[in-house]
DNA sequence: CTGAAAGCGCTAACAT
DNA sequence: ATGTTAGCGCTTTCAG
């Protein structure tokens, strides 16, 4: 009593494993009668098709090997959301590997991965590598690699990321468009790319809008509730304090928040602040804080289409790899609103 | 160029595929000398297994297929973490599908895995799943079937779950033992078992101290934020207002804490608030949330060791399916903590 | 439009 | 301790 193989559904038909397979696969040069009766018996023996015979023979395995550094990180629980969504749509299946954040991990879910012959692999690196041997053999074996959220350019495939710069470019324009004169950066460690590009992003709105860039203005945390809220004093003590604060990520918004709830003379509303990230607690505090959505599910989404595309390509064909640069989509809350809004959102 | 193969390596060695394949797979009557020389001629030739012949040959894949209604929802995120860490240690990969609640998808998902032959499957059941022939026939093709959070008696398969009456109870205890004296529940829906079960864990410990049971102050409301809200509101309007609320989950305490916040004659920690779930935001509003934890990576890991159990037992030795209850553990922040701790925590 | 035959890469029974 | 042989279930030429 085990399992029913096309030779089985053949038997019972007096036909051949090979129409067999070809009708279940709606292979063109099958009438469509003999479809309908292969399909039947199908059906009535409970066939499933063993995906390993299948693929050991075509070479094709129809599964897409996704390596993060933890589905616990809701940023990443919603990339693979998008990714397996996607592939689902398409016939295909995501086999999931942890880094961690370590290079060994990630090497060898590679390797994992290769083994599984898996059709194509999205990966966001881990924060500890440095060195790219393993993806360079996922490049030599001609497999589809496409890099989310952490890309890295030196190894020249395609990528899907946010424009960091752009949206601190939109936080701080409607901190501006909402009336704040004296507009606040927390930002973070320099060395690290999107903190740079949000910065970068800060400065050119205000220079947009003819608004001085003060140094005194712009400090630089550790990305964490306790940084956010060490800066948040430090600038509340400036002999001309700033009216508003963009923080450079979520949690460095709720420490700005609780120490603005803690200074004597803070009306609520008095300062404006926004943040990064549209983290799920944002929507949730008190006062309710505008922040940047990075459209993580999205980007999930766009990753597996561009396998999709990828997949049927001629490899001769992949001149420039592919960068998708995601648009951020600002969420305006009460955290940054002035009582009077003068004036309607412009696009 | 193709990929290298067991046989690459033989005619390397001037032995057989067979040799290198019982080397590889550090099979006991190979003598280590030549185990060393196959790794070395691997390596060197970059060998890496094929895992669909293997599986197609030896009928194993070492894989665990997962089925979940989103990766998007942190509480299933942080379970695939728990599932994939033990996974990963013992060698096996998980491939993961999402229903999004829907009877079909899952149903769907379930022939995936099936033809992916996967070596057991670790599943949550679908909201809207009310029928069981896709389960059914996994028991039936003797895969290891495991189930958690949402378990079906009805499937009679191993299953890991928290124990919400004791979560509950726990909840309503440390109220109790911090002194407050009209404790509320704002509950669910009760056809839903784990509101039904977290209800009786607050009678039940109100009982054991002796306190009076009072119709009310429970309330049923719609597991949401405005729910959380409207109840509350009601419960404040009482004429024998409480002095304390547990709220059956912690969107609905994060209601019941806004309407708290806004009555006028409430003052910081006059009235005491405990939620369930520890989701990500209780830590981050002010003031913290007192919540219960539901240990949702190690209802993960604990998911995969039943499967590592399960897979070399004899199937005929399997009599009573395993159920584990998991401890929730009481998290307490500030929303439930009066003035004076007069007494240490007692275990 | 269908059948015959070969083989994907590996493992396992049997032989030596 | 190693070699020989067969075959897992499927797809895919090549023939007809």
């Amino acid at each position: 009593m085990s399992r029913t193989t096309i030779h089985d559904i053949a038997k019972e038909l007096n036909t051949t494993a090979a129409t067999v397979s070809r009708a279940l696969n709606n292979h063109p040069s099958i009438s469509s009668a003999t479809k309908e009766v292969v399909r039947k018996a199908a059906q009535k023996l409970n066939y499933r098709q063993n995906r390993a015979a299948s693929s050991l023979r075509s070479g094709k395995t129809y599964v897409i090997g996704v390596i993060i550094p933890s589905a616990e990180i809701s940023f990443f629980g919603s990339v693979i959301h998008g990714i397996e969504k996607v592939a689902k749509s398409q016939g295909y299946s995501v086999l999931l590997f942890q880094t961690n954040e370590s290079y060994e991990d990630e090497a060898q879910g590679i390797q994992t991965l290769l083994q599984s012959n898996v059709d194509g692999i999205i990966a966001s690196i881990a924060k500890e590598t440095t060195r790219y041997d393993h993806f360079q053999e996922v490049k030599n074996r001609k497999i589809p690699l496409i890099l989310f959220d952490r890309a890295i350019d030196e190894l020249d495939v395609p990528a899907v990321v946010i424009d960091d710069y752009k949206g601190a470019y939109m936080a701080t324009e409607h901190l501006i468009r909402q009336g704040y004169q004296r507009i606040a950066h927390i930002s973070g460690p320099q060395h690290i790319q999107i903190f740079h590009e949000r910065l970068r992003g800060y400065v050119d709105a205000l220079k947009a809008y003819n608004y001085k860039v003060d140094g005194d203005l712009i400090t630089y945390g550790k990305v964490s509730i306790d940084s956010g809220r060490t800066c948040t004093e430090a600038l509340l003590n400036l002999p001309k304090r700033p009216d508003a604060i963009f923080a450079v990520e979520d949690f460095t918004a709720l420490g700005a928040l609780q120490a603005i709830k803690e200074t004597p003379w803070n009306k609520p509303g008095q300062i404006g602040l926004v943040g990064f990230a549209n983290e799920a607690f944002s929507a949730y505090i008190t006062p309710g804080l505008t922040t940047v959505d990075q459209q993580t599910a999205l980007m999930g989404q766009e990753a597996a289409n561009i396998f999709m595309n990828l997949r049927q390509e001629e490899p001769t064909l992949v001149d420039l790899p592919q960068k998708i640069i995601l648009d951020p989509v600002l969420v305006v809350r009460q955290s940054s609103l002035r009582k009077k809004i003068s004036r309607r959102r412009e696009e």
